[in-house]
RNA sequence: GUGAGUGUCGCCUAGCGGUCUAAGGCGCCAGGUUGUGGCCCUGGAGAACGAGGGUUCAAAUCCCUCCACUCACCCCA
């Protein structure tokens, strides 16, 4: 084989396709349910806005990025993530004049270079929701509602709702040094990436997944305790905001978030049952984005959900989805005078809204019904000498093995 | 970037140093007489055995390198 889909690629093949129409069926009514609108970014950006949006210390930016150089001299970046260039988009068509806050959602392919498993790919789909231009933790509730009721309507279950919050510029410079600190004691019980993240990323040495680590994150202080009056405040108003919506969230004091954006509010949806690379949502404020990006001041929240790990689940879940529509009628016929008459009413067919294929090349009439038996079509229309002189066609239905001759003129009705 | 496993027709699998210019099943194509499918029967197309180097009289079968896939780590949806 000469060319294959590169590294960590893949082809959604015609047999997959009811999963993405599914979910974006489901995405887009979510969507209207609750006031967010389409919008679709480029597929590359000024590498700037994600070195400054995810963070210049990220694995994302530092290693992961799709950089290229176009031939105007011009530094790019495929998207690696969703947020960024929907708060450029924001910034750059004034939405702070529309009324806030502003409601946006999109379907995205998303481009990171790392190595695959299951679960991750170098390209996938991620759909997110964002809304920015409120600080009101009632819209965090309504954020995270939205990613819970969307896999209420796609049928998934058994899911889990994880919460913290990581608090703001204020107040969480105190809970890293408390954390570096209570970690400094704790070096020679930690693994050899843990001593880097204790440098590099403090807060990251909370969902380190080796069990010695556990031991001692389990103990380490907790972000809550930190928070200042503000971030307590919107937290526990976030909290009861949640319960009055019956969402089955836990408090996660270890839940952290890679991406260097977000503030307060972070939360996840994942399989109880989780592997590895299981995380479905991700999500969380990120209310110094906007400025950081140029912009006045302006809260603003978000999540992002894999699409190829909630096909993946769907599919262990067994859970049944609607099948596209094909063509029901497949047109057969003998001679060319019939084949004339077979593309004409084709057409005409198709005119009334009734899907067809057609017999090609000079084929016998078993090879053609075989044809027809293959494409699971449920009638055959078989159009002959005869027929083209007497005006009729052949109407057999491919199930009942049943058929008889009818006018041109009534085939239209007896297929509806 | 690290580690482990895998790599034979479109798919699944047999072969594990000579009988393999590779076998079977599914699928595909065509026939089984004159204008008819799905079952059955017959036939056909389709892989130089991931790529490139070795070892050997002889390699799909052994060795090396690379590539890809799978899974895990890092990181993340």
């Amino acid at each position: 084989m000469l060319y294959r889909a590169p590294r960590g690629t893949s082809d959604i093949l015609p047999q997959e396709q009811a999963y993405w129409r599914y979910i974006e069926q489901k995405v887009a009514e979510i969507a209207e349910l609750y006031g967010y609108e389409r919008i679709d970014a480029p597929a590359f950006e000024d590498t700037k806005l994600f070195a400054r949006s995810v963070g210049e210390d990220t694995d994302i930016v530092k290693k992961e990025m799709y950089t290229f150089e176009d031939r105007g001299g011009s530094l790019l970046t495929l998207r690696p993530e969703g947020t960024a260039p929907v708060c450029r988009a924001y910034l750059e068509h004034g939405m702070k004049n529309l009324p806030q806050p502003v409601k946006l959602y999109y379907i995205a392919s998303i481009f990171r270079y790392e190595r695959p498993q299951a679960g991750r790919y170098r390209q996938h789909y991620q759909f997110g929701y964002e809304a920015i231009g409120d600080d009101d933790p009632a819209l965090d509730g309504e954020v995270i509602d939205m990613a819970w009721q969307f896999f209420l309507s796609v049928n998934l279950r058994s899911l889990s709702l994880q919460l913290n919050s990581i608090g703001c510029q204020k107040c969480r410079p105190n809970y890293v040094a408390a954390l570096k600190g209570y970690y400094a004691s704790h070096t020679q019980e930690l693994c050899s990436d843990c001593k880097t993240r204790l440098k590099r990323n403090p807060l990251r040495l909370l969902d380190c997944k080796k069990p010695s680590c556990q031991m001692v994150a389990d103990s380490a202080p907790r972000s809550i305790d930190f928070l200042c009056p503000e971030c307590a405040d919107h937290f526990s108003r976030l909290k009861r905001y949640l319960q009055l919506l019956d969402l089955p969230f836990v408090v996660n004091h270890h839940l952290v978030r890679g991406l260097g954006y977000y503030t307060r509010t972070v939360f996840e949806i994942q399989p109880e049952e989780g592997g590895a690379q299981s995380t479905l949502v991700g999500g969380g404020r990120y209310d110094d984005l906007i400025e950081e990006l140029g912009g006045k001041p302006t809260p603003a929240l978000g999540f992002a959900a894999g699409i190829e790990r909630i096909i993946l689940n769907l599919k262990k879940q067994k859970v049944a989805i609607p099948t596209l529509a094909k063509p029901r009628v497949f047109i057969a016929y003998l001679g060319d005078e019939a084949k004339e008459g077979a593309i004409k009413l084709a057409s005409a067919l198709r005119g009334a809204g009734i899907g067809v294929i057609e017999a090609l090349g000079d084929k016998s009439l078993k090879a053609q019904l075989r044809q027809a038996n293959n494409l699971d079509v449920r009638y055959a229309v078989i159009i002959g000498e005869q027929e083209i002189k007497a005006g009729t066609v052949i109407l057999r239905d491919m199930t009942s093995a049943q058929q008889k001759s009818v006018p041109v003129s009534q085939l239209q009705g007896l297929l509806k």
